[in-house]
DNA sequence: AAGCGTCGTGAAAGCGGTTTCTCGCGTCTG
DNA sequence: CAGACGCGAGAAACCGCTTTCACGACGCTT
């Protein structure tokens, strides 16, 4: 027999009232409806003993755990930390927990990961945009309920909050050619990225409508060190903007071209994506389009929530990012 | 009976292969001893129908669930934010996940939190630099097994990682001093929080050694606002250099001070307190005392599994921070 | 050939709750 | 005043898994 940690058993606190353990399970959870004096005893020895009911017999018994997991490649990017915020402030307000997964090490295997935290909790949030669709097709049947993000698929039943890349891509490009760029470099993200294809997709259109634009394609990946890492890979293109994968990557193509000596926006136009909170602060500030991340966290909530209870399956919602252009930004200088 | 999700129960599996639960048990344990043939036939019967144990179930039965919470102040602060990933990395090598919980919104229900979703798993990891002493101590006794972050005291019998404010803040000091500053201001952190009365005894400590130093002190918070609302306080003050409470407070100070027409390191020096992931990336970059956040959560793990694995409890350890001098701090202006 | 280990497996008792079902008792009604 | 009814509370089954204990069968020794 093991010590607990200070909680009494149920079996113990009816023991010190002298009632059943069914009726110390009814007064904690409200649905007692005998004598007051009894209940009031029970409080009573609940209190002495400082007893409180173990989550996990309760879990077991109920059949759910008011927990639920949040799924992320990598919990280090600023990104998924604002949706991991957003969406454990609205889980709290149920009284649900996160659990939370960090993918980053192990794509291969993300699936059983997935598996394995589903089986903790009631239900989960899957962040997971480098999985190739086979896998995240059959995975998503064991994970329900189960809301997506960033991945929408007429094969999968469960509801997905995207955020359109596609044309938050398209107004960036659109506010670097009305500043007069008509050679833009596309700082790609990671080859398997999900998001990255929307982009090289809302671009190519972009392309078609605007002819005159030459559009290039320089693999960068999400990190700032990546960025970082094509400043001079960029410079040689002789683009007059980039559109960089994501802040970060912006961030620190910023800074290796600095190395470089070529100056933003003076000598080329830089653009993010995603609206980091530091994105207005760095100098020159960050054009970039701006994505809601915690409300996307916090609606992620709302959705599974309304799968957890069982309602009628909720649409699909899709967030528009808003151009904030900023000092990252301008005319091309005169050739 | 309720459909669960796929995966069949252990009995289930042990009618299907003709055994008992406990054998099955044992197989999907490698606690199985007996005949090879009689384990296949679990193991197929358990492909077949394609279960999985509930962990949640195993939890109870084994009395240790495999999960760790991590008690944060603010999961949108990008120093728990970075502090969560290191542990959450660590804890998931040894197979623990981790459960989130954000005290944001309830500074004074943070006790009630912590005992609750200590309730769903084997430790906790608590960092509250704002709850009273008093209250830390009660709920200290109950949490255990326990690390501390931010907060020691004798009184206490969890291992804390803390960082030392106070020497960091006094690195930053006679980094400016030697700079030339004499008149410093110390934008204060919120007005409970323990590393803001450690920064503040260090700074106290620092002017009786060079009592040529005149310190003024002025409110400001944790956040970007905060900072970006006391510039016009500081900028009255007259003082050449400011020590913020960190670098999200330097941050907003910095921006605060621009639109005044107050230039950065030129008429006032500022540093900042953490050396988060975008310090460097700031303009001018941000002069700092670096605190190895993810280092620190992945270390908070180590100390856990130690707890939770009965070994001899562990000494403090204390994280020295190292300072960064960046392009925020340069000589006063000669008057 | 009888006795004694050993080995492989199952029965059953938990883990700590929840909930249905049942039962005893007091009260209302005809 | 007897029977129905309602109400308060307990007994027991159950959630799904682990683990101790027991037991039957087999093989070995003498």
């Amino acid at each position: 027999m093991s010590k607990r940690t200070g909680s009494a058993t149920i079996a113990e606190v009816a023991e010190h009232a002298g009632v059943s353990p069914a009726t110390v399970s009814r007064v904690m959870n409200g649905r007692f409806v005998g004598e007051p004096a009894v209940a009031e005893r029970v409080r009573a020895s609940a209190r002495e003993l400082s007893y409180s009911p173990s989550h996990l017999a309760r879990s077991l018994a109920l059949g759910r755990t008011k927990a639920v997991a949040f799924l992320v490649p990598d919990l280090a990017n600023p990104t998924f930390q604002e949706m991991l915020s957003g969406f454990s402030k609205a889980a709290a307000r149920d009284g649900y927990r996160a659990l939370v997964a960090d993918s980053a090490e192990s794509a291969t295997e993300e699936a059983a990961l997935a598996a394995e935290i589903r089986h903790r909790c009631d239900a989960v949030v899957l962040c997971a945009p480098r999985m190739p669709e086979a896998e995240l097709i059959k995975l998503a049947a064991e994970l329900q309920p189960l809301v997506l993000i960033n991945r929408t698929s007429g094969r999968i039943t469960a509801p997905s909050l995207s955020i359109d890349y596609q044309s938050g891509v398209q107004n960036l490009a659109g506010h670097l050619y009305e500043l007069g760029h008509r050679h833009i470099v596309f700082a790609e993200g990671p080859e398997e990225s999900a998001s990255n294809s929307y982009r090289v997709r809302g671009l190519d259109e972009f392309c078609r409508a605007a002819p005159d634009v030459r559009l290039e394609r320089v693999r960068a990946g999400a990190t700032i060190e990546s960025g970082f890492a094509i400043a001079d890979a960029v410079r040689v293109t002789g683009a007059t903007a980039v559109i960089a994968f994501n802040d970060l990557v912006a961030v620190g193509l910023i800074n290796g071209l600095a190395e470089l000596g070529v100056s933003v926006p003076g000598d080329v136009s830089v653009t993010g994506f995603d609206d980091i909170p530091f994105a207005r602060f760095f100098t020159p500030s960050l054009t970039t389009a701006s994505v809601p991340h915690v409300e996307l966290g916090a609606e992620a909530w709302l959705r599974l929530n309304s799968l957890i209870e069982g309602e009628s399956r909720s649409f699909d919602l899709t967030f528009q990012p808003r151009l904030e252009a900023r000092g990252s930004t301008a005319a091309p200088r005169r050739p």
